[in-house]
DNA sequence: ACTGAATAGTTAGCAATATAAACTATATGT
DNA sequence: ACATATAGTTTATATTGCTAACTATTCAGT
């Protein structure tokens, strides 16, 4: 019975994103921080105007695991939670002098494993990448699922190329 | 100070990933496990002739990771490690009927989550998805990391498109 | 103004996962 | 036969995703 090959799409995936968070992390070990960098990018890219609600919007996390991931990054002096005036229950998140001092690295990171990614791509080809990985979640994410109900609409957010 | 926008790949990879994995359980949920149906797959087509340390490395998973996952499809009747008769320390892995007769319904969801996911991307880009992304775990899998040190040769097997 | 509903954030608990280290049993090479 | 390597298991630890309950605050309708 000659079963038809299928590719281990959602495999690739994942291995993906293993080694591409790995290498990041690899380029950065000498920072106070091991985690997370992507969140304090946004932080830092906004900073000062952004709350922990809509953060955890931006970057696809349950506010609760958002919590956890900006008490890290307070423990280790990236960020600083202060309370919005006009509605005390909002926290703005702040990106420290400590955390803005590192920014150029984390910037050079991503960009560096980016680029790594693409390499020896056919130019033609590493401007249809993103767009093409764009269709592809905004697909799946609208197909039945156990447990994904978010908002497509964020997506556009995730996709700013330079 | 003019940041060039850095692309979050590592967050669509995970996105994909995730989306990916739900869209297929979604589609299995009246089977008796709700997890591992690729693992489950493998240990099929290559019927009997697989060890746990060759699946481990064949999914890019750590022979403890392999344990449990293993452990997970017995009690749930779908494998069966069977002892080699000729090196006692290891097992064969197989199939039992029950998860042979899910094994269409197994293979047409991943077959189903793959169309999906390349649905409206025009054909020419189709063919080149998988291609592109291989090539990028390629380049991402040689990268320094903190944790991968795994060995790129075996990515053909993940590979093999029908 | 008062009250009930909604919202921002926190806390706690559970399940799954990845990793490492120590361990058992067996095989291999000299 | 003995040292070493290997297949698989067990144990422990850390992180993550998700849920539910909770506090404090704001908002909307009366």
């Amino acid at each position: 019975m000659p079963s038809e090959k299928t590719v281990p799409l959602g495999k690739m995936f994942a291995l993906l994103t293993k080694w591409y968070v790995g290498a990041v992390s690899a380029k950065l070990t000498d920072l106070p921080i091991e985690r997370h960098f992507y969140v304090l990018k946004v932080i830092d890219d906004l900073n000062g105007s952004i709350t922990q609600k809509e953060l955890a919007e931006m970057v696809w996390t349950d506010k609760a695991s958002m919590v956890r991931i900006l008490d890290y990054l307070t423990e280790h002096g990236m960020i600083e939670r202060i309370q919005d005036p006009h509605d005390r229950r909002a926290y703005r998140l702040q990106s420290t002098e400590l955390a803005k001092s590192y920014m150029p690295r984390i910037q050079a990171a991503f960009l560096e494993v980016n680029r790594s990614a693409m390499e020896s791509l056919p130019e033609d080809e590493v401007a249809r990448v993103f767009p093409i990985l764009e269709k592809m979640a905004c697909n799946l994410s609208k197909l039945p699922s156990e447990q994904v109900f978010l908002h497509i609409q964020r997506m556009k957010e995730l996709t700013e190329a330079p």
